[in-house]
DNA sequence: CTGAAAGCGCTTACAG
DNA sequence: CTGAAAGCGCTTACAG
């Protein structure tokens, strides 16, 4: 027979649909005879209860939408992983949105989970002015990404990182430091931390920032540039691929490292920690951001629901996670 | 106001619902006027179609369930990055399934997607006989997997590639080649090929499986007591984060590649293009193995509400994309 | 302790 | 060319 469904387990039974519905749901009274009926008759008809049209009435779909620039990126990669498990743990399921760094599908994908429907957004691009989620009238938590007033942001403590980035490959006898970036603004704190402690040791502070749409090639093309151009003996790379291109450059050139020049990337996925463990590189506690991010959303969901008071105002202000400096050779 | 609904918008426009409906779905003669004024009803009201409530009716929720082991992983990130990607183009939304490579998670989502009225899944773990894929009744497409003997796989041409790989490495001059794959079963092509190829130069094939379930630190055990074992000078992984494991070994025990010992990963992800362009690998069409999976099981999916003739019955046959060797300094 | 009825936000025959 | 009504598969007041 085709998919069972409420009315096909109440027959079964001998109950109304009403009924099967309570027992579904464990709520109001119930006679153990009538449980057991029903779930007998649920099992021996193999019901699944329809999560759509469950949806359609609680307004929860159990849904949260994950967006992200990209997982084929191994530190976004283990990101999402961590949230899904999360999440599944909390009884929700993960929609993926993959923006391929690209701002105006952030947009799209914005309007379309909510016409779907999700409970609650978890986001992690680094597109700024995104329209759309100041008015989406849904719980938003941002991972590492400021993008509005009363958005919650999980995070790891950059600043920290940053410091600790910048004062190992100083004291490993860096002379001439390259901070090589992604976008270089206000709000990156690795890159303020870099300036903050190469100047208090009277060096020059020298950054440089290839962008995040700019396509592999290209990308790898200007940091050899620059670390051509520079003469670095000194490169704090604050993701780990891209340290890994330094590290490649390196090579390719006859450099010795960490005997010429030293290496220090930044994020610890389980993908670079086991392909290059010996990277030098600042560990980001990438499972516990996207649990932290996980229950932040959820907490605010189920407030929601529960209409209780609203949950931490103040949970904006979460305090930045712990980062841990994991040696490798390349420093 | 809150979220506005049909209601309003027929209201606002002076219309019937059914008359809006019409419009959206773009179906039944409809007078310009009406149209007209149903569209800038909708856009003064910022109205969006609820779709929970449309996957009610229709059966279709436009969201294709994606299993994999873990987008942890480079290759897996980047194959569900281009499945997400390709299922937006044809308008779906990807719903995400980690299985951190456990089975029982694998056929708990299983039966999550369902009830969720998944349109289709599209998986690729490494779990074997996993209940319930032979008892689902929506369209399936396996990744490089074989679950069953009417779903079809897609897949790159691994026989090709362990041939491509092996005699590469014996092309170098290696003597005693090693292959270290997950599990060395009866479907693995590339284990396949790199004996043949080996036998047929009348040296002896070593393999050696490591399992999939090993965690990363025990793994990388394993791996290192086998090189040191073996005594191999050249070494086919049968996926690049192993390849880079060896990689990384041969550094620490002062091994010099490629001279001591020939390294050829296989995948190709651009995480590890990126991060270690000097890898000698076996490139797997990765965004293409995505997309094909989606156009199959999308294809199968719109099959199915147009009620037409089962879909090329014979699917499960497609042919194997190909694969290209990419050369780096590691061999 | 249990059931009949209304309703979640849409779509779709069926009339007109 | 347009509308009233039934229904998708559930849940939830409201009665009893």
């Amino acid at each position: 027979m085709a998919r069972p469904k409420l009315h096909d387990v109440a027959a079964h039974a001998g109950v109304s649909v009403t009924t099967v519905s309570r027992v579904l749901n464990n709520r109001g009274y119930l006679s153990d005879d009538v449980r057991t009926r029903v779930n007998t008759a649920i099992s021996e008809l193999g019901y699944r209860p329809d999560g759509i049209a469950r949806s359609l009435i609680g307004r929860k779909s159990a849904i949260v939408g994950v967006i992200v620039p990209t997982v084929a990126d191994p530190f976004f990669g283990e990101l999402v992983s961590a949230i899904e498990n999360r999440l599944a743990e909390r009884g929700y399921k993960a929609m993926l949105c993959d923006c391929q760094e690209n701002a105006a599908r952030e947009a799209d994908y914005l309007d379309l989970l909510q016409a779907n429907r999700v409970d609650g957004i978890i986001t992690s691009t680094h597109n700024r002015d995104v329209e759309g989620y100041g008015k989406a009238e849904l719980p938003i938590v941002a991972v590492d990404r400021r993008i509005g007033a009363h958005i919650p942001i999980v995070r790891s403590d950059n600043r920290a990182g940053g410091r600790l980035a910048t004062e190992h490959l100083l004291a490993r006898g860096t002379r001439t430091p390259l901070l090589i970036t992604a976008t270089d603004h206000a709000g990156n704190d690795r890159a303020a931390a870099f300036r903050e402690v190469v100047a208090a040791r009277g060096l020059e502070p020298v950054v440089r920032a290839y962008g995040y749409a700019t396509p592999f090639p290209q990308r790898r093309a200007l940091i050899e540039t620059w670390l051509a151009e520079t003469g670095a003996d000194g490169v704090f790379a604050t993701d780990d691929l891209t340290a890994l291109m330094v590290l490649e450059w390196a090579h390719k050139t006859g450099r010795a490292v960490p005997h010429d020049v030293r290496i220090i990337g930044y994020d610890g996925s389980a993908a670079v920690r086991l392909g290059m463990p010996g990277l030098t590189t600042v560990q980001q506690p990438i499972a516990q951001l996207g649990a932290r991010a996980v229950e932040l959303v959820v907490d605010r969901i189920e407030a929601e629901a529960d209409d209780e008071a609203e949950v931490g105002a103040d949970t904006a202000a979460e305090p930045p996670l712990p980062v841990e400096l994991r040696l490798g050779w390349t420093t």
